[in-house]
DNA sequence: CTCTATTTTAAACGGTCGTTTTATACACTG
DNA sequence: CAGTGTATAAAACGACCGTTTAAAATAGAG
């Protein structure tokens, strides 16, 4: 039972880290156990099958970023309403910060991990990962959605709609991509750029793309 | 002769289709070749490889697109030096604007076929794409960062660097995961956002937040 | 028409993939 | 200690992939 546990946390160890370097598809079953030292058919008795352990490791940072990132709203829309103001795009965004950085109680690299993940996820299995996030976390999405929303009474529903999503295809390239955006960077500028900066670069630049004036309303 | 270059362009005619629809690595030669009635061998006999394919597609639409938008580049600097004004980074954007739309020559559907295209293409084999474009392209690629640039004098390299990729993945994103998105948008508002219309969303987002100021300059 | 070079075709190759099967080793309970 | 349910192990399965081979068909030139 111990030893069970330990091959199961194996797998779901290295299959993260993997995904994330290399993507869904891209990695293997083969490459995990190999890494991982365990057998190749112990995935598909531990998790199901491939896509079951995708989603399994998808789930073990949602659960953890999830929640936090609700308490964290919820917090802003308090503290807002106590002191009669009301919040800015840009509060509404660096409430993901928090949650993120909690990540590293999954694993120390837990944030840039979920990430990538994410990108990946996003580009791979599109309907896949959105339905499970829906499903279980839909009241999280729809309150950062309301609080965009009331952030910017002056823009409608459908331009904030395509503007997060302009936001989350930012995020996910730079993460995704950001390995080798970073060694560019470095090359052309001298400058190094860490992974954690690329958030903070990114943070300002979409609170700008939201909240701009709509030419067409 | 006329009949080999009739399936050659049956082979690359609809390998772009395919491509843009479900990404190069996705879509296998066997898919393209039933698809446009014509024997397997014939990529290879034509092509040489599926990664030669990969490039002849994308090289063909490059081949419009680049000049078209260096000419535009151009034009803008001149008209801007003429009248004494400076542009701004909406103006820069708006460059790519006339050059997407030729690519209408190469295919009505050109334009949403090249955006989709790009994107699979930074996203599946990134190193290798942007080779290519730097190889061929490099100077309209550096003009175009220039100017961004001299539209921003008040940032720096580094953070306009970071900017344009943020654009770039917010495009990109729209663009592949773009049906999926519109039919959510379609069901969640009632409005139906056409795909020429993203990209009149995307730019003054994008726009916004290029030219946001830097917090950390 | 004949010959030659180009193009098309069918078939197979070697490889990787996720999954399943079957047998063996292990841990725990009664 | 025996027996039962869980976990690991090696091997094979069937499917699909990009590519290659070698023969058949088709062109155009002399």
């Amino acid at each position: 039972m111990a030893k069970a546990l330990r091959t199961k946390d194996k797998i779901i160890v290295t299959a993260e880290m993997l995904f994330a370097e290399h993507g869904f598809e891209q990695t293997s079953l083969r490459q995990i156990t190999s890494e991982a030292n365990v057998n190749l058919a112990s995935v598909n008795y531990h998790f199901g099958s491939k896509k079951a352990l995708i989603q399994a490791v998808m789930a073990r940072y949602q659960a953890v970023f999830m929640p936090a990132l609700a308490a964290q709203l919820q917090e802003l829309a308090q503290r807002s309403e106590r002191a009669g103001v009301t919040y800015r795009t840009a509060d509404v965004l660096a409430c993901v910060n928090a949650p993120l950085f909690a990540l590293k109680q999954v694993r120390v690299d837990g944030p840039l991990i979920y990430l990538r993940l994410l990108g990946y996820a996003y580009s791979e299995i599109q309907g896949h990962l959105r339905r499970f996030t829906m499903t279980h976390y839909g009241d999280v999405v729809h309150q950062f959605f309301a609080m965009i929303q009331s952030a910017n009474p002056n823009l409608c529903a459908n331009t904030l709609f395509w503007r997060l999503h302009f936001s989350l295809g930012a995020m996910l390239f730079a993460q995704v991509s950001g390995q080798a955006l970073r060694e560019i960077a470095a090359s052309d500028f001298g400058e190094d750029t860490h992974a954690e900066e690329t958030l903070a670069k990114l943070l300002p630049f979409v609170a700008a793309g939201i909240a701009a004036s709509d030419p067409q309303p």
